[in-house]
DNA sequence: GCCGTTTTCGGCCCGACTGTTTTCAGTCG
């Protein structure tokens, strides 16, 4: 069992212990290491073996047999025991909007009500209205929570909510009653799936600013409006809220809503340490005075906040409380990478497999918006319904990139195409789809599975292990496969790869196509420990995928990387040498 | 269930909004 199912399970029995009505706290303690246990940098096999998992905190005695019991079985009794004693319905009655575990469990335990479905006849039948505690607007909220649920995924690729959010944010900019406004929340943190887009605002007044949030285009519904926010559902089923606060709160108001959850426990912990409270309305000098402006600590903006709390400004990428407090104590944060430090992407296509534009339109286009090269790695004979290159067509795509080359060399311009493939991992034979002397003569190779998705994580990691060894390939492409929301990754075990690609110097794709980013962000600070450098790839089969940049190296940023760690960050000429160096080591 | 530079017991972040209530519980973030 791996930490990701095993953090499920807790989540899971977290929420049965609530409907049991047990100890709040203990149900988050389940949580909490859930929670950790995803964060974790190494398997947990390791740590099981070295008894090493006292020291991760969060984790004390009685999950730490747990954890042993379900790396060493598959199985963890507690849970199974546990699920046994809760209908199995109620577990997914509490992801509806609006009903929580105390609900859930008030509606079994007097009309015996225990799945959606049940609880949809019981609406339908008014018997909800009529219990003691809820009501008719409770009835009809969990009605139109039960269709939201099955409408709507509630969760949302960051790309998604990034172009909704954008246009509102910049209207809210214009408005003459707001002073500053910025997003909060998750998106702020750049999380690669976003459950609700969260906007707040400075303003002398509160009224006008809220109406005319609810009225931008995009807004659906109004589901809140309050004095200070308001809720609102955007397209695609997205939630927006919107906080409006003074300009003296502004500063703390977004360090708090920016989050995570799990940063802001640590904030206010360290201001209670300091004698000091800190809530969205500020920082307070003393424990007790939770609002009066007298004791007020001023900050003007949240790099001030930091300050005062003995820490040097943590980027919002990096607040989820892992290991960043430790970093900001001693000044030792990284300098993250910015966007506009890559010079282009490596692993791309064309119309010669299943990309839509010509070498040309492509060459003209990122040269255009500034880049210095492009590589162009189309797919390889396996991948025959991406239209994959024969050795052949590769040798004449070749020529033809040459040939754009040397057309823009002649117009006096820096930039170039390189000349690549993404060579597919075949499962069979244990071999890459093209030989070594067809490789040898390519710019850039990148190799990347396509087929195969269901063998074994043994026979996976080794097909893929074998690439790794291959001198010829540069970098591995899209990881784990994995499609955001849509499918999950194959089975591989990342670690074993990222220990390997260490050793041979082979890059790691960070694919940034927002349904992959892929590798995940939680593991490039295990890779960069590994000594692994990071290629963030557009893997663009359009000339608008560019844009991809931007958002991989959110990611990236979120992986802690630096300008240093990525390949692409490179100008033409030492990145022409970086590609030589594992074929001549 | 976890944790500890006042503690091995007694805390555990905390405020807004909603709906159902007449003072508060539940949910959410």
């Amino acid at each position: 069992m791996d930490k990701d199912r095993l953090a499920e399970i807790f989540e899971e029995v977290a929420v049965l212990l609530e409907l049991k009505g047990e100890n709040p706290f203990k149900a988050r303690a389940y949580t909490n290491a859930a929670r950790t246990l995803t964060q974790l940098n190494e398997p947990l096999e390791t740590l099981v073996k070295e008894n090493r998992l006292g020291e991760v905190k969060g984790i004390g005695e009685r999950i730490q047999e747990k954890i042993k019991e379900a790396v060493t079985t598959g199985r963890l009794s507690y849970y199974e025991e546990l699920k046994q004693s809760v209908p199995e319905g109620l577990v997914h009655m509490v992801d509806i909007p609006g009903l929580g575990p105390k609900k859930a469990k008030a509606v079994y335990e007097k009309l015996g009500v225990a799945s959606i479905e049940d609880l949809e006849k019981a609406c339908h039948q008014d018997q909800i209205a009529h219990l003691e505690g809820f009501g008719q607007k409770t009835q009809s909220k969990i009605l139109e929570g039960i269709e939201f649920k099955r409408k709507y995924a509630s969760r949302h690729l960051v790309s998604d909510v990034l172009a909704l959010a954008e246009p509102i944010l910049a209207s809210l900019q214009e408005h003459p009653e707001v002073i500053r406004c910025d997003i909060a929340g998750s998106l702020r943190r750049f999380k690669e799936v976003i459950g609700d887009v969260d906007f707040l605002v400075s303003a002398k007044k509160s009224a006008g600013v809220i109406d005319f949030f609810t009225q931008q285009p995009g807004v659906v519904s109004v589901s809140a409006k309050g004095d200070t926010k308001a809720s609102v559902i955007l397209e695609k089923g997205i939630q927006g809220d919107l906080r409006v606060v003074s300009d003296t709160q502004f500063p703390f108001a977004l360090a708090y809503f920016t989050g995570s959850k799990e940063h802001n426990i640590v904030m206010r912990q360290r201001s209670i340490q300091r004698g000091m409270h800190l809530n969205e309305y500020g920082l307070f000098q003393s424990r007790e005075e939770t609002r009066d402006p007298k004791y007020l600590v001023p900050c003007r903006t949240e790099e001030e906040i930091f300050a005062k709390l003995d820490l040097q400004y943590i980027p919002p990428e990096l607040r989820e409380d892992n290991g960043e407090f430790e970093a900001a104590e001693k000044g030792k944060l990284p300098k993250l990478l910015e966007w506009t430090d890559l010079k282009g992407s490596l692993h791309n296509h064309s119309n010669w497999s299943d990309g839509r534009d010509s070498l040309e339109q492509i060459a003209d286009h990122m040269e255009s918006i500034g880049c210095d090269y492009w590589g162009i790695t189309d797919h390889s004979k396996s991948s025959f319904q991406a239209n994959g290159l024969s050795p052949e067509r590769v040798r004449k795509q070749i020529k033809a990139v040459n040939e754009v080359n040397q057309r823009l060399k002649d117009q006096g311009k820096r930039f170039r195409l390189l000349t690549g493939s993404e060579v597919d991992i075949l499962s069979h034979g244990k071999k890459l789809d093209f030989d070594d002397s067809l490789l040898a003569e390519l710019d850039i190779v990148v190799a990347s599975i396509h087929q195969g998705f269901s063998q074994s994580e043994s026979e996976m990691t080794k097909r893929i292990l074998t690439a790794v060894e291959n001198r010829y390939v540069h970098m591995l492409g899209h990881l784990t496969g994995r499609l955001l929301l849509e499918r999950e990754a194959y089975k591989v075990d990342q670690y074993a790869i990222i220990d390997a690609c260490g050793e041979t110097g082979t890059w790691i794709e960070l694919n940034a196509n927002p349904l992959r980013f892929d590798l995940d962000w939680r593991l490039w600070q295990y890779a960069k420990s590994k000594g692994v450098k990071c290629v963030i790839n557009c893997d663009a089969h359009r000339h608008e995928h560019a844009g991809f940049l931007r958002l991989g190296a959110g990611i990236a940023r979120k992986g802690w990387l630096t300008k240093k760690d990525v390949i692409n960050t490179l100008p033409m000429k030492s990145l022409t040498k970086e590609l030589q160096k594992k074929r001549s080591g």
